[in-house]
DNA sequence: GTCTATATATCGATAGAC
DNA sequence: GTCTATCGATATATAGAC
């Protein structure tokens, strides 16, 4: 009978009942949210199974409760933010913006997870309707923070709508970079801020030379072969059901794909499905082998090349651009797998260590770049590959406007040469 | 692919599924509806109980296919019967639809339990909305049947419009007598129809007598006390925790029922509930015994006196008549409990026995009837018995126009002196 | 608020009928 | 060769009782 408690499901009602929500987010960002069963919550808290339906009516109303919080606390935080902006210079106003919602987000791992990937998973009404952000609020805040930086439309070249963009993806995810999740938020958000409106370059190409440059061309033959996109021949062959089951996995993760999901998209009985594969997971390997060999082959014939650090990180910012295009699908599965991961689903793992293994190598390429007075110094070396390459797999093709050349233009003119040199 | 196979879930599509559904129906009618596990059908035929989501849905749909199979039954046999109408004489026409409305009783027993007690327990939607008969129809039929009979309305004393009404009940409902189930179609409903238009009495007393009988005092003395319905104090005392379980388990049935609903609509929690009543079951026979007591006691006192059979038949019927409106939710209950008996409940099955130990009762009383040449014979002492109490135990309080009075009085014209006498 | 017991349901995979 | 019916394991959820 307390007085005004606000309405929906607000948390830290009651104490156990929180304490449990806590636990839960905590098993829910470390093995995502299928993997996680009430099994699991339950002995992780002390209780058998059955006790946990005292404090939520069903596994999905934990996560209901979790991502409300999430869209309180964001609420929130834009809220303070937003009172007290214009009484810095702009640059100063904007990285406490990117400060403070980074901060959020690493907050909020699990909140965020369960946003970006569980929702379109557990697909039920409740789940998506609590999903909500307040997405209006934030990207008027930022946009509000990127406008006082460019007072004047005197600089068209620089291209303010996909840097608003960049930011808001870059600092509301920043606990979603599984490569190098920061542990402080401050030095994250600052370095990113540094990166993209300083640059990373210390003396750029102009767009003439990086066009023309060695990199480049190996990055336009290693991404010659992506045109076509993968259609089914609906004969119902064996490719087809590889197909149908990249198009499931990618809509709601491979956990969530059941084998009867595939068998349906690929329009065939389960029999004839099992007859052409021989289990789910192999299906996913051939998937991303596929998948990862063609990016691998291009990002290595870049690195290969004998050019300027410089180029390299432009060639490779297109590889990516046109990545994200092109393996759309397989890059949704991935990032749906990266948190899906308990028990450890193979050729998931797979693919994890050999993205490690191309960030190993971009790692190895900036230590050179700095040593060799090409590339401005920021931190460690393994941070600052691993959130270049974070800014270079930003999902750019979401916002609806950017094309290929667009989007790789920007990431030029920011990240390479920085947005307000 | 077939051609034409009828919209909605028509049964014996697939052998294999239709089996299924039989074996559950058996299994139904022996257990009831909630007692019945997907284990339990899945044993009976030989399977593990996932293998059943295979053949149906859910353990729901199953139920609905068995109340379809009923539904479209009784529609065709409403079409056939109603074609044949009008060929014979009236009384004729009249038992034959009774034999054929038994007969169909008999053979959807499964379904029929399912009608009338699992649908308003499992409350959903699918369920309800499957579960509506044809009774339009059914009514119409039974109209007709019972007007041919009574061709000009000059005869305004006898109550066609109960006549219908028990008749219609009666023989649908026929499977459902649970003391004396019958094995015959004809012959119960041969047996019915004569004992309502011939009656059971070979000279029965007139109305003056009957009022004025040693017999109908005792039965007015004994239910003389059973004008106070009982009402919550509102004191949240073990009384209205009694109170509103009476009412729970009538609407849901006992089984369905769960300690939770009783504790909400008491308006107490599960603690205090706990700390008033020390099981769901005590609680059960608290109002059973009660009930059972004070029907008992009428019906004994009645029987006790020194009068002639018809008079004490007479005076049971208005005890029955009044019981089944002042004990209506306990009445609910136990015809809820008659169908939900495994595992057994004891207040249930204590309830039930006592029931028979009246029945025995009736039977000497009929049997001594006979013996005097005061009752007509109709067959086995015990069948007899069972059916005349199955006739005043029918609800005639549904047939909204109908008060105790009208109801008593329709009694005495049709089961006593017969209605076309 | 928690336990014990158990219900309904899902899913990956396969055997074997047609 | 194709698909139906099935298994075995296990998940989510409910209920009575303290």
């Amino acid at each position: 009978m307390r007085a005004a408690n606000g309405g929906v499901d607000a948390p830290a009602a009651n104490s156990r009942t929180e304490e449990i929500r806590q636990v839960a987010a905590q098993l829910f960002e470390q093995s995502g949210y299928s993997a996680t069963t009430m099994s699991d919550i339950a002995s992780a808290v002390g209780l058998l199974p059955g006790s946990l339906y005292h404090h939520f009516e069903s596994k999905e109303e934990i996560a209901v409760g979790i991502l409300a919080g999430l869209d309180q606390d964001l609420t929130r935080l834009i809220g303070e933010v937003s009172g007290r902006l214009g009484t810095d210079t702009p640059e100063d106003q904007l990285r406490e913006v990117a400060r403070q919602i980074t901060a959020l987000s690493l907050r909020s791992g699990a909140a965020l997870r369960l946003y970006s990937y569980a929702a379109p998973t557990v697909a039920t009404e409740k789940f998506r309707s609590a999903v909500h952000l307040n997405a209006p609020a934030l990207q008027k805040l930022w946009k509000r923070a990127v406008d006082d930086l460019v007072p004047t439309p005197d600089t068209p070249r620089q291209d303010v709508g996909l840097l608003r963009f960049a930011l808001q993806q870059l600092t509301l995810n920043a606990a979603l970079n599984v490569f190098d999740t920061p542990h402080d938020a401050d030095e994250a958000a600052d370095r990113l801020c540094s990166m993209l409106l300083q640059g990373v370059a210390i003396e750029a190409p102009d767009d003439r030379s990086l066009n023309a440059s060695v990199a480049m061309r190996a990055a336009q033959e290693g991404t010659a072969g992506w045109q076509s996109p993968p259609v089914s021949g609906g004969t119902s062959g064996r490719d087809d059901i590889v197909i149908a089951a990249r198009g499931e996995f990618a809509r709601r993760g491979y956990q969530a794909t059941t084998v009867r999901d595939i068998a349906e998209a690929a329009g065939v009985r389960m029999g004839t499905l099992y007859r052409r594969i021989s289990s789910k997971e192999e299906v996913l390997a051939e998937i991303l082998l596929d998948y990862g060999g063609q990016l691998d082959r291009a990002v290595r014939s870049v690195l290969g090349t004998d050019d300027s650090v410089a180029a390299k990180l432009d060639a490779l910012a297109l590889i990516f651009v046109k990545a994200k295009r092109r393996f759309r699908l397989e890059s949704d599965i991935v990032k749906f797998g990266s948190f899906d991961r308990e028990p450890v689903i193979m050729p998931l793992a797979d693919y994890h260590a050999e993205t490690r293994s191309r960030l190993v190598l971009l790692e190895d390429l900036i230590a050179g770049g700095v040593r060799a007075g090409e590339l401005r110094s920021l931190g460690d070396p393994g941070s600052y590959a691993a959130q270049i390459r974070y800014i270079l797999w930003t999902p750019y093709q979401d916002y609806a406007r950017a094309g290929v050349t667009r989007t790789h233009q920007f990431l030029r003119n920011s990240l390479l040469r920085g947005f307000l040199v």
